[in-house]
DNA sequence: TATGCTATATGTCAGAAACATATAGAGGAG
DNA sequence: CTCCTCTATATGTTTCTGACATATAGCATA
């Protein structure tokens, strides 16, 4: 049987290493938002923070060349220090106002969850998911 | 640009009507626990609630044959009454279980999105959602 | 020189959801 | 009788995300 959420045939995901989906988008325009860094850099504190979300290289820079193509960041090459250049990313105004937008939409994907789980709640009064450990 | 939580290019994404993405399995399963019934019945159900989730018949269907193959539910065929035959779902022990598990995830899922939040509010103190209707 | 870490990037694949379409029984309008 | 609509189930196709693997390259150190 395949796992709740993603339904993966083998047993490495819904364990918990298991992140939550489609939030790395406003994490890394979040994260910019607090200073800019480079990717390696926001792979590391995603990485870090099991609250967060998935911390996969090709995603993040994937997602990060996106942002920028969409006008979200901005980027320069820093070649100071040592070790290969990094690309250094610093959000923009309208990168603001997307994590803003971000936001108001997780607020009210969350309102759905809690409407989800208020009718659980219902049809099953004795279940408690915090003694479910 | 495309829209927060599901990138579609067009347009018609993202407007009152848009649900919220990944609980259709656990939706349906705690539909069939308030009592047996055919698909359409479900389509019908959760077409009308907007705070459910999507109501996309192919995807609907399809996820009925994969709960059954899975034994979350079981199916009987009901030609009784006008109309064509319908196929009558009910489910089984092993789908409760199955609807716990997911019940569990999205408790998980909605801590990580209360993360963010909060996260986005520390940063933003002034950022109220329920403000920006 | 070889290996390991830092740093960015691309290739491929599976799965979910969106959208369109196919099939078919039954009832009503004209 | 024929056309249309509603009920009901099912399949085909496409797009996007995320997972996983791999490629490249600078630099340190053993």
């Amino acid at each position: 049987m395949s796992c709740p959420e993603h339904h993966h045939a083998d047993e490495h995901c819904c364990t918990p290493g298991c992140r939550v989906h489609g939030l790395l988008q406003p994490w890394l325009l979040l994260l910019l938002y607090r200073g800019p860094t480079h990717g390696y850099h926001l792979l590391e504190k995603l990485g870090a923070d099991e609250r967060t979300t998935s911390a996969d290289p090709g995603l993040l820079y994937r997602t990060l060349r996106q942002l920028e193509q969409d006008g979200m960041v901005v980027s320069t090459w820093d070649t100071e220090g040592s070790g290969p250049a990094r690309r250094r990313y610093a959000i923009t105004p309208e990168g603001v106002d997307f994590l803003h937008a971000w936001a108001d939409e997780v607020h009210r994907v969350r309102g759905r969850l809690d409407y989800f789980l208020d009718a659980h709640a219902a049809a099953f009064p004795l279940f408690d998911p915090e003694e479910r450990r």
